[in-house]
RNA sequence: GCGGUUAUAGCUCAGUUGGUUAGAGCAUCAGCUUGUGGCGCUGAGGGUCGCCGGUUCGAGCCCGGUUAAUCGCCCCA
């Protein structure tokens, strides 16, 4: 005999954890229909040409892939087939997706000309990654995506921030989004030297927030990066600056600051690039709630290669969770200007934004916040007591569900105890013992599960009842 | 891909320098009580101590290997 195991990294939902799963989806969909967002959903697989070269090399490794059917090894060279990473190609053709943004771009090329522009689209569904299961991380993981295709104004970047703050306030979980443009990060260029020394420095940059601004500074170091270390202190002075326009001003200042070395044509366009991106977050800014909890970071600089415009980044700030509490961000995205490109439609704006249902859930349950949500059925157990009473249980609970009620008989005349336990575990607000007794009266004996009491209700009035003592159906 | 920790009942875990028949709480079932629960009492069932090998008179405990889970690194939601 075997044990049952799941694969590594993904779970079981039961009954508990999804109904609130779908409770905290619920929400979600609200605000992005409340927004005109529609729906779309794409199939968990898709072509391997379609994923493969979208997340650069790491995301590569992390692609699940498919084994092809049929005697797929008879079309591989002979020469590679002791070699996995070669024998890959030909054995695999097909893999799961590992995000949402990826088949919306596929999408919108298949359906360019029949799609309203700009496309707005929401989507919830899985996704997998071949990566090391941890807290946090697991290989199959939900995201919820809403994204602007086709229009590249700022408005849409605000209408997303605004989103995601309307968002986690109805979830109730306190979130700071912090915002960073990629513009800002690109005009370092000249002061870093080279396109390589950048993208070791956002490396090295994106993990501030875990080996704080020194351990940055070592990693520099360790890299050879002397030159970067100066870059990397003027940007941590700019983020200490309070508010989001001092923040700004302070890092125009500090990229101003050139290496003697570079060229005057990468420096005009370090400059335009910056010229660019500031006027775009302070357009941003001004869109939103003055009071909103939205903070510059000047240090944020986000995995995915294809933004080339705003990101941003939500993380939990609340003051119930566990001071220990560390999950990574629950949400991310930006602006990619060339996503679809990829597959031959150039010049096609996008911006989007993705929600990280897992995450939200575990900080969610971490705060506390579902403890104050038991989730009690609006409705009714009939318990009968003996077999002819189901007849009447069953005709009583059909006309409670026809007024919009939940109902349920219980399928045995078991020991009341058990069915009362029964009714505890499953969370019904009331029980409705039908016994002889009653039968011969016309009657059930209706118990509050909550309270205790009880109380003699004829067939009749039954619904009546319900209606003073369940409101809103 | 690389490290650390852990593996005992359905679940959460005890188990002394290696020593008779491996325990507890919760859960399940039965009875106390033809039909009154969520904090009552009594009892019962349930374990190849992850797996393979080694040391020993004797291994849940020590050693080696292996598998799995978990926490870190890389990277990311």
């Amino acid at each position: 005999m075997q044990k049952p195991s799941l694969p590594s990294g993904t779970r079981d939902f039961g009954p508990v954890v999804l109904k609130r799963r779908k409770a905290i989806m619920q929400v979600l969909e609200r605000v992005f229909v409340s927004h005109g967002f529609d729906p779309l959903e794409t199939p968990a697989l898709e072509n391997l040409k379609t994923l493969q070269g979208k997340y650069g090399d790491e995301g590569d490794q992390l692609l699940f892939r498919i084994l092809n059917s049929g005697d797929y090894l008879s079309k591989a060279p002979e020469a590679d087939r002791h070699d996995s990473k070669a024998l890959s190609p030909w054995i695999a053709d097909r893999g799961l997706r590992y995000d949402l943004t990826v088949p919306l771009a596929r999408f919108v090329v298949m359906n360019r000309g029949q799609l309203p522009m700009p496309f707005k689209r929401y989507q919830m569904q899985p996704v997998w990654r071949a990566d090391r299961p941890q807290k946090g991380r697991y290989r199959e993981f939900w995201q919820c995506d809403i994204d602007v295709v086709g229009a590249d104004s700022v408005l849409c970047e605000a209408e997303l921030v605004e989103m995601y703050l309307k968002a986690f306030q109805q979830l109730g979980l306190g979130v700071e989004i912090r915002i960073n443009h990629r513009g800002l990060l690109d005009s370092l260029m000249p002061s870093l030297g080279s396109a390589s020394a950048w993208s070791e420095f956002m490396v090295a940059m994106d993990k501030a927030d875990k080996i704080g601004q020194e351990g940055v500074s070592q990693e520099l170091r360790n890299r050879h990066l002397e030159h970067a270390v100066r870059v990397w202190e003027g940007l941590c002075a700019a983020q200490q600056e309070g508010d989001f326009e001092s923040k700004l001003k302070a890092f125009e200042a500090l990229a101003f600051f050139k290496n003697e070395d570079a060229n005057a044509q990468s420096i005009l366009q370090a400059e335009e690039a910056l010229k660019k991106a500031a006027d775009e977050l302070r357009l941003l800014r001004s869109l939103l709630p003055a009071q909103a909890s939205v903070v510059l970071d000047l240090t944020l600089a986000r995995g995915l290669s294809y933004y080339t415009g705003a990101v941003f980044e939500v993380s939990p700030k609340d003051e119930r969770l566990p001071l220990d509490f560390r999950l990574g961000s629950i949400g991310g995205g930006g602006r990619y200007d060339n996503l679809t490109g990829a597959f031959g439609l150039p010049d096609v704006p996008g911006v989007g934004v993705s929600f990280g249902l897992d995450r939200i859930y575990d900080t969610m349950e971490a705060a506390g916040l579902f403890d104050q949500m038991p989730s009690t059925w609006k409705g009714i157990l009939f318990c009968p007591m003996d077999e002819a009473s189901f007849p009447d249980a069953v005709r009583l609970a059909r006309e409670v569900r026809h007024c919009g009620y939940a109902a349920e008989v219980y399928p045995s005349a078991a020991k009341l105890k058990k069915q009362l336990d029964y009714a505890n575990q499953r969370g019904w607000c009331l029980a409705a013992i039908l016994g002889e007794n009653e039968r011969l009266s016309q009657t059930v004996a209706l118990k509050d599960l909550n309270e205790g009491s009880q109380s003699t209700v004829s067939y009749d009035d039954l619904v009546t009842h319900l209606k003073t003592h369940l409101p809103n159906g």
